[in-house]
DNA sequence: AATCATCCATACGGTTGCGTATGTTCAAGC
DNA sequence: GCTTGAACATACGCAACCGTATGGATGATT
């Protein structure tokens, strides 16, 4: 009657279940409730719990790669246009496969107290900042200068990830007004 | 020989355990064995663990807001001064007697998964923006040019937090660079 | 039609943490 | 020196979750 459920269908569940109920909602019962299944079809996928957060992980991992690569590859070739729209784009609803930016604060959450978490999310938070920093860069700003600029937006817009579902500010005006202000800073340091 | 406990050094106790395990580590029996007694002291102390974390948040909550009102009421009279030193102190070691900007985001982490919490970091995170945002119109900026300054320079400086373990950056020096930048900004809008 | 692998259910023993009930220690205080 | 109550220990039943073992249902294969 009803279809089998494949791996991607319980790693969804995984990320469903973190972005509502945080880290410790990964455990197979509950997850295997969700679905609507016993446990007995988890422990088929997976060989335990270890297995599927590493797959959970893995899969983000990829996929938020994936995202700034293609950042990198497509769209306009203006640096200053891309930093607009990259203040827009990382303040929107869920796009990615993964939940998009709602999950991505839980996953950070979730590499706080778990280290091997921690490398991956840090890994992919270099990639984005250097990313940043190459746009600046292009946009004629100098090393030491692009670099301060990028760790700046970035944070911002993490923290305005955080704060915005209560202090029910406007996140993307904020940050357009920050990368107006980052663009057009004094050359000197 | 040894002393007897107190409410407080359970409550220590537990940010030390929040900050260094996460929400998932506020448990009466590893708590007891945290401070190498049963768990019995901790059931005579408090009523069960929900009383336990109620007691928790509400002494953060008081300590948070003293802060607050210490930083209005002390020092220097200069609001750009204010300001610059804002940034230097918000990303210090552990000050205050909850564990200071350690236990800082690990309290948000709780809030995300705890609506209860969430209204009290919600509150202070929202006194905080408010009392940044005095300080941007004493510095002569308009109303909601202070508003947009005050959630910039919060949202920056808990992405730093938050960011700054793994990405081993000069978090004073970029927050110091962005109050420039929000001071020095053109006046209109 | 019989086989076979896939996918899932059920049942089991083990661990961890909860909350309660009851015992034990020990320092006042009279 | 006996009582009292504060501070903690010990022991219990209960529930959630883990991982394993085993059996049943279903569709594809030959």
């Amino acid at each position: 009657m009803n279809k089998s459920l494949t791996k991607l269908d319980w790693l969804q569940a995984g990320f469903r279940a973190l972005t509502k109920a945080g880290p410790q909602a990964l455990k197979a019962e509950p997850l295997a409730k969700s679905l609507k299944v016993s446990k007995g079809s988890f422990y088929w996928h997976f060989k335990d719990i270890k297995t599927f957060k590493a797959a959970m992980i893995s899969y983000w991992e990829q996929a938020a790669t994936a995202d700034v690569i293609a950042q990198i590859n497509g769209g306009t070739a203006n640096p200053t246009e891309k930093l607009y729209t990259l203040a827009q784009r990382s303040t929107e609803l869920p796009s990615a496969s993964y939940g998009g930016p709602s999950s991505e604060s839980a996953i950070r959450d979730w590499g706080k107290y778990d280290p091997n978490i921690a490398k991956i999310v840090s890994k992919i938070d270099a990639q984005r900042i250097a990313f940043t920093e190459a746009l600046f860069l292009e946009a004629g700003h100098k090393k030491t200068q692009a670099s301060q600029s990028a760790r700046l937006l970035y944070s911002a817009l993490i923290g305005l990830q955080i704060l915005a579902p209560a202090q029910l500010a406007a996140p993307q005006q904020d940050l357009t007004k920050l990368v107006e202000l980052l663009l057009t800073q004094s050359a000197a340091r």
